[in-house]
DNA sequence: CTGAAAGCGCTTACAG
DNA sequence: CTGAAAGCGCTTACAG
């Protein structure tokens, strides 16, 4: 491996000239730039970057934190901020905590072990122990998808995202609506989807029926066995719609409801969140609505870097959302 | 930030029985090592990665080169990398080439600047500069989905997974075979999958019209372009069939055909290559072939593993597949 | 069982 | 415009 003496003796310099050329920092003549970059060249030499992090204290690197690495969500999010980031010659070390939330924290403690210049975490819950590491490790920090204490945060609008899609579904006419959520300890998902469900149909006058409120885990196959969970324990009084907090269980959904005869959306419509591809290919393709994960991740990466140029940056920030309006409604 | 020497000023000792303690290495009392570790605990120290791979040589970090960040196949593969490898300790680089083979190149090269313990690539093309590259660095290095020459490649069984679903489709009594594929410059998908596609057409007496041969670019609007071209340029003589190499354009084609009024399998069979999510859920569920893409990420990273321990590796390995029937045939 | 010293490959005041 | 020297935070022979 060819380090920066080598250069420096082969141009017959000191490392000290060879380094303030390579990073453009001071003066050094054009005759002697010429002779290192040319060397530079012919060796394929590539500066060690331990070693300038370990002198730097930057490491160009950011650290990304998934809860699932195999979800169309994380994939978009993770594509949007390489995107920018790539740009800016900085790369991605990527950790999966497997939702699991010992791991959450002690990735972020691995991470600043790292060196990572900055993380980014897709959050799914909110705790004390979290933000407290959050803050113990002191380093530029973006959470996106819940609204972290103290914590610059990217959030989805989920409350009126949520409320926009049970009025559309009240305004065509059902008012009896079946929901398939998820767990509280997911502020955004498990709560204030549902609270905004809950607020617009009692505002309306929609039925809820604790009958029709189901819990699933995000998975396909915990929106089919909501769906038929729901269907048996409503007997004759039965919703005519269905809404589910992600597009996968609201597939699942509809899979138990095709098996059972139903058709959709004349004895059931359906709708979803995320505006997953499988969405649109679905049959019928289901109603969604499009949360710009890429762009959350682009704006994510954007911020941070402001953040390691030391410009002031905003505490919150809501992002916007799209409803999708397909066959399934 | 606490420094290793922080921690043996708090315990009494030098830095070199700190490091000892830490990475149990050499002999430490027992009394010096409890006091240690209590001051560990109660700093949450963590030994700075840069320093010690600048000393060590070795980064605990493995670099992952992607032709598409946002593809399920990469996705599962990279799943399967980052379970095997997050369960040594070791974290994941990630790089995205966005399918531009300079970045390959110059990203291997990256990853060897950020001293990375080896590099696992998703690999799309095979050219000299890549295998050249690849030497050069003289790093651990695995290809996953193309045959690298003298390089350690894992490679899917491309040619009779091809086969075996032109068999099937022919056995089902299809002899006109529409198919659409990729550029020659991918090895396995562009080429092997469509020797196979024709020698197994020539072998059962099937037609092979060059009418019928699409050229699309993995995407799904791709294949639906292409679907739309075959059946224009087919006249009278339509084919009963469409294989497309991948899941995507396969839904592309369906698309297309759906909306022209083709019943699937009826009027005409569809099938792909992948088992991607979308294979399963689309309609009617389309026949593909199961690549296991997870798993050969996950051999993979063992291999690799294996090599970091310096054990004999084998320098080729093809993996296994399965054919999935559905509906679209 | 323990510590002083050297060194990994860089960058950056400092002096000239 | 250039270089000698210090130092980033570790590990590892070496000596005791």
């Amino acid at each position: 491996m060819t380090t920066i003496n080598d250069i420096a003796k082969r141009a017959n310099v000191s490392r000290t000239t060879v380094s303030r050329a390579l990073n453009n920092s001071g003066y050094v003549s054009e005759e002697a730039r010429k002779r290192i970059m040319k060397i530079v060249e012919e060796t394929g030499y590539m500066p060690n970057q331990s070693a300038k992090s370990l002198r730097t204290k930057r490491s160009g690197v950011i650290g990304v934190i998934l809860p699932r690495l195999s979800t169309e969500t994380s994939t978009r999010v993770v594509n949007g901020i390489n995107e920018v980031l790539a740009k800016e010659g900085f790369q991605i070390l990527l950790t999966d905590t497997e939702l699991d939330r010992k791991k959450e924290i002690e990735y972020i403690r691995l991470l600043k072990s790292r060196h990572v210049d900055g993380i980014i975490l897709l959050a799914t819950n909110v705790n004390d122990e979290l933000i407290q590491t959050i803050r113990n490790v002191d380093l530029p920090f973006l959470a996106i998808g819940q609204d972290l204490p103290e914590v610059t945060s990217l959030v989805y609008d989920d409350y009126h995202a949520s409320a926009d899609l049970t009025n559309m579904l009240i305004h065509k006419g059902h008012h009896k609506i079946a929901f398939i959520g998820v767990s509280r300890d997911d502020p955004s998902v498990g709560i204030r989807r549902e609270q905004a469900f809950r607020d617009v149909m009692e505002r309306e006058g929609g039925e809820i029926n604790e009958h029709w409120m189901g819990t699933g885990d995000f998975s396909i196959d915990s929106g089919y066995e909501e769906m038929k969970k729901i269907l048996r324990a409503s007997g004759k009084n039965r919703p005519s719609a269905v809404y589910a907090v992600t597009d996968r269980m609201a597939i699942g959904a509809m899979e138990y409801l095709k098996e059972q005869g139903y058709r959709i959306p004349e004895d059931m419509a359906v709708v979803g969140i995320g505006a997953s591809s499988l969405s649109q290919y679905v049959s019928p393709s289901l109603t969604t609505i499009d949360y710009f994960n890429k762009k959350a991740g682009q704006q994510a990466a954007e911020l941070l870097l402001a953040k390691l140029k030391n410009e002031k940056v905003d505490q919150k920030f809501e992002l916007t959302y799209r409803l999708i309006l397909r066959d399934s409604v």
